[in-house]
DNA sequence: ACAAAAGTGTTACCCGTACACCCATGC
DNA sequence: GCATGGGTGTACGGGTAACACTTTTGT
């Protein structure tokens, strides 16, 4: 009881909390910024919106806002405005949202020249093909783009360079190149040693549908065979479902067995990729 | 040219600079806390600061800082205050220094009562056996604290469940109980499929030297004549050093073959551990 | 019948496991 | 000699890679 009672009231407490001056110490603003991933027609796509204001107004930029005061973490900031910029409910919907980095170096953010530090933890969240969101408060528009589309690594590292990138993509905004670069390689390493991909996919689905994350995420698709025996051999990755009720085929063809996403969050070992990290 | 006008001045951009009043928006402080792990004599340590100011006057907690307003990003402030605190030149001695994750729960830090928010950027750093450190700025003592004398996972669910620690462990400050657990969960992860396990020790340095890492690490060693293959075969983990200024050998023994720090990142397929992570 | 997509079988090989065995040094 | 730590060899087995083959639907 001695020890609890330093975290509400103990001897000096008064002292360094009137010590402190709000108004002193030059301020740092808190951000969090999302890269949402999701897959449509085959293709990985990341949300992004068209800024309606200063800064960066016309350039593209991940979703995101600013952490509430004293009243919230950057996680829950960061479902809070997913939910106000794409109109999703993240916790019904049953998506995969995780802290990635932060980001505060402090040009990052041209709001520095008027004093203002600004500091951004991202997350990176994955969904299965979502409704096309409406673009709120300070957006003009919000899409999905290709990531292919959008020259990342060139974005990057002319963001690195501090030089102005010059190509024909939609320019983003601030550092968002650079963190949509590191959101994209922990999307792709996560899928090969966790069941991620099953975020992806909408329920049921069949194992075609699962292999097809692979090949959006990875641009090659597992081997076939090897890739059902690793699913199907992994306790809790699927579960199969019984029922009738699937969507009928588009095409011709053998109409598939169906899953949900099982419990487990691990693949161990991991899931090959043809193409290993250098180092 | 156009778009590089819009880094520098554009139509509009005084507007918002201007609109921004440092004194208006409530302030939250940025900070960075340091898990340092290293191994001595066989054992996994951390280090903490005995804290000589409020809050949290003599708990002990990691070393850290507040990240200085427009001059530095977060990793740079991780490497001066490592400095300051510990008297190392992290860029010289070669350690491994990575982003762990930001902690920015409001009731983090008591100051939160006085309107500060303070958001901390958490690092994780390895590094061979380093010198004591010296008790810094605001710190009555430093030292290595074997992580099993901590009682982590306990103080971690304490500090979740928002009630005091009650057992004998030495106290951590804020939730530096979670940061750590999390450094820990990082470090055991990383060992598994990076090189970063030579980061733990001197140069040169015997397998081992290298094997005890593992043992410290996960409790367990991995088997050795698996082991030794394992590493020798992953090209560019070691390179054998030819010099016989190999240290006297404590006790009796072979005197073993000395190797230097590759440089390969990555250990794929993973070296393994026997209790996995489960679902 | 044919194409398309799903699903199954088969073989070879790599590599991790386990365990036995050989080397070099200090006491 | 013998204890101690270092280093090597080898047989076994599981799992993945590669590839061929069969099944079920739509047109």
């Amino acid at each position: 009881m001695t020890k609890r009672a330093t975290r509400t009231t103990r001897p000096g407490e008064a002292d360094y909390l009137k010590a402190y001056d709000p108004t002193a110490s030059p301020p740092f603003a808190l951000t969090v910024d999302l890269t949402i991933f999701t897959i449509q027609g085959g293709v990985l796509t990341a949300l992004l919106v068209e800024r309606g204001d200063h800064p960066y107004k016309g350039f593209w930029a991940l979703p995101g806002g600013h952490v509430a005061h004293g009243k919230e973490n950057a996680e829950t900031a960061a479902v809070r405005e997913l939910a106000e910029e794409t109109g999703l409910n993240w916790a019904a919907t049953g998506g995969h949202l995780e802290q990635l980095a932060t980001y505060s170096d402090p040009d990052r953010d041209p709001r520095i020249k008027a004093g203002l530090h600004v500091a951004s933890v991202a997350y990176v969240a994955f969904a299965p093909h979502l409704p096309d969101p409406q673009a709120g408060s300070d957006a003009t528009s919000a899409r999905y783009w290709p990531i292919d589309d959008l020259d990342i690594e060139a974005q990057a590292d002319a963001w690195h360079a501090r030089t102005p990138y010059a190509g024909d993509a939609p320019t983003l905004g601030y550092d968002h190149a650079v963190i949509l670069r590191d959101g994209l390689e922990r999307v792709r390493a996560k899928l090969e040693y966790t069941t991620l991909a099953a975020q992806f996919v909408h329920e049921p689905f069949s194992l075609g549908d699962l292999r097809r994350v692979y090949e959006a995420a990875w641009g090659q698709a597992p081997e076939l065979g090897n890739f059902r025996r690793k699913v199907l051999s992994t306790d809790g990755f699927v579960v199969p479902v019984e029922r009738a009720d699937r969507p009928a085929t588009v095409a011709g063809g053998r109409p598939p067995l169906l899953y949900r996403r099982g419990p487990a969050q691990w693949l161990v070992p991991p899931m090959m990729r043809q193409s290993s990290l250098e180092d």
